[in-house]
RNA sequence: UGAGGAUUAGUGCAACGGUAGCACGCCUGACUCUGGAUCAGGUAAUCUUGGUUCGAAUCCAAGAUCCUCAGCCA
């Protein structure tokens, strides 16, 4: 039943949870299935597809993918794996205008990353340009299609209103002979683009205005990343999209709900010319809180300059997500968390992030960074001596051993942990308190050194011999625990800081005569530069990833080089201390 | 005012005529060498109005609200 595991999906973390029954309480994962799961199980009692599963993913290639393109992947694939069926990866690159190489490449990537498994079965609808012509001639020939002289002008005009029902064209009862010679006469260059169209013959007086005689091949003389110049008549997706299916034996074609009015042209076609029929079945599109998941917004954000590429960490494409840190494992288990139905929903981030943490909490090692530094002297600490001090490299796993973290008189701490007055709840180092510094000695701070201007530049403290390791012999107990770096140790690093892109949760509902770029968040990026980190980390490498303690989870960026490092944040621990802080904002 | 869909805690998803449940979020508390993690507890929902039924989120009727469709885009 389960196929071979593929790019990093380990066994004891399957594709989705749907496989084992993980729960805690050592009962059975009863999880209820979605409707689409339970069609198929229908389709299997009675025997639709002979128990045969076999999906597909249809990217266009004219973008990048987002989190929403990684719901319809974990559910094709998903479904794929879970009835023993196949899963391809299609793309529907049927408009040479709009396509190109680089987004393919990028798309194969992006799917593989995420463990989705096409196997051999990388598929292009381009590569049945062919077929879909000999389906065209076939329609013409049983008087279902017709070349039609009208531009698009003239088409719109005719095709009616939602309430009024379109006129027919005059081309409409064209003869076959005459039908089959323009036909022909199309694909061979003959006429200009947009001069005639090839359209389906159903009935101008549908409802649905898809069946109103639909345009099913037009002219464009454009070259195409795949065929080139071989054709100048390109089909249409809802002509092509059936037939792609049908020809790769696809049972079921799940697609979002914008096209449940177009399956009846779906049907329509695939009947038209007698061809194996796969079942349509449309599922809600993902909405994410906080950022916008169109390929229009996001091209226009990248185009603009409102970020810095389709991979900015900020992007809600999978390629920013992965340079964020996120790891394929936390998406999909987000895309199980989410489920499948047909209800249009806005999807609250903070599940995406507690997948995220959640993951990344068991399987990132630790280590200490101090992004905004203050000089800390140790006054009772010798001047020349390096202690090595041991430090856990994950306490969720203890596989991941330990490692020496060097301790020195003069240090850095963060400079949110001291605070000259502190509030009530404020539990970090304050004039005359005594608190932790994590895997080291207990310090009490007994001076605050300023500059001129009243900052505070440096604190005196003093550490006690006896606590060393981090307890106290005495059994008295700190409050707090800080993180810190070796001064003389320490190495240099950037760091980048992102948040929301946007301030709104829905950037999409936006009033009349405004932008939701009007949205866009200020301070969705800080760079910190001289940020102070464990020596350790002087060997890691774009991609890495690492919990820096206190701070959050962070990710080595392709930036990086030997000469200089550069970290992104991938997210934050959650913080009661900046909840409380909050609060008394308020 | 055409056609096709949708409507359950703040959010997302279940419950398929028989006690409305899970997760995230939020709020308490415990524990803690990460104010992390973990653990325990709490919060909160069936669009409306009728009807059928011993019993309705579920079936029926009427209504409300929201989404999609008038590209030679996908």
């Amino acid at each position: 039943m389960n196929p071979t595991p593929n790019d990093g999906v380990k066994a004891e973390s399957p594709f989705d949870g749907r496989a084992n029954s993980d729960g805690a309480d050592g009962g059975e994962d009863v999880r209820s299935k979605d409707f689409i799961r339970e069609i198929i199980d229908e389709h299997n009692r009675a025997g639709r597809f002979g128990q045969r599963v076999h999906t597909r993913f249809p990217p266009e290639p004219n973008g990048y993918l987002h989190i929403g393109h990684a719901k319809s992947i974990c559910l094709n694939y998903g479904i794929a794996r879970d009835y023993g069926g196949k899963f391809n990866l299609r793309f529907d690159d049927t408009n040479p205008v709009k396509e190109e190489t680089e987004y393919v490449e990028s798309i194969i990537e992006d799917v593989r990353w995420l463990g989705a498994d096409f196997e051999d079965r990388l598929f292009f609808a381009s590569n049945y340009f062919d077929k879909f012509y000999e389906y065209a001639v076939q329609l013409i020939k049983s008087g279902k299609a017709y070349v039609c002289d009208l531009n698009s002008d003239e088409v719109r005009e005719q095709r009616g209103t939602l309430t009024q029902p379109g006129k027919e064209s005059p081309y409409r009862n064209r003869s076959v002979t005459e039908n089959l010679d323009l036909f022909e006469r199309m694909k061979a260059g003959e006429f200009p683009d947009g001069s005639r169209t090839l359209r389906a013959k159903i009935d101008m007086a549908s409802p649905n205005l898809n069946m109103r005689d639909p345009v099913i091949y037009r002219i464009l003389h454009a070259t195409h990343h795949n065929t080139g110049d071989k054709w100048c008549i390109y089909p249409m997706y809802d002509f092509a999209h059936g037939y792609e299916d049908s020809i790769e034996g696809i049972t079921h074609s799940i697609c979002t709900l914008e096209f449940e009015n177009h399956r009846p042209l779906y049907d329509w076609l695939l009947d038209a010319v007698g061809a194996y029929h796969p079942q349509q079945i449309e599922f809600a599109r993902l909405n994410l809180t906080y950022t916008v998941m169109s390929k229009r917004r996001l091209l226009e954000l990248v185009k603009e300059g409102k970020v810095n590429g389709w991979d900015d960490p900020r992007m809600p494409t999978i390629c920013g997500l992965r340079r964020r840190g996120y790891t394929p494992e936390a998406i999909r288990e987000f895309c199980r968390r989410i489920g499948v139905a047909k209800t249009e929903s806005v999807v609250d981030f903070a599940l995406l992030e507690h997948c995220l943490r959640q993951d990344l909490n068991a399987r990132s090692p630790r280590s200490m960074a101090v992004l905004n530094p203050l000089k800390v002297v140790i006054e009772n600490y010798p001047e020349d001596v390096i202690e090595e001090m041991d430090a856990v490299n994950n306490p969720e796993d203890a596989s991941a051993g330990t490692r020496k973290v060097p301790f020195s008189r003069e240090l850095y701490i963060e400079r949110e942990d001291f605070m000259e007055e502190p509030p009530k709840k404020f539990f970090r180092l304050a004039p005359g308190r005594e608190v932790r510094l994590r895997y080291a000695y207990f310090v009490k701070c007994v001076g605050v050194v300023k500059n001129d201007a009243g900052e505070i530049v440096e604190l005196r403290c003093t550490y006690d011999p006896a606590t060393r390791g981090g307890d106290a012999p005495d059994g008295r107990k700190v409050k707090a625990t800080l993180h810190w770096v070796s001064a003389a140790k320490a190495i240099d690093a950037e760091v980048r800081l992102y948040d929301q892109l946007f301030t709104k949760e829905d950037p999409g509902d936006v009033p009349e005569g405004h932008d939701y770029k009007e949205y866009l968040n200020p301070n969705s990026l800080q760079v910190l530069t001289g940020c102070k980190v464990e020596p350790g980390l002087a060997s890691a490498g774009p991609g890495d990833r690492f919990q820096f303690e206190r701070m959050g989870y962070f990710c080595v960026d392709p930036d990086s080089t030997g000469e200089r490092l550069v970290f992104n944040r991938t997210a934050t621990l959650k913080d009661t201390w900046a909840k409380v802080q909050k609060q008394t904002d308020e």
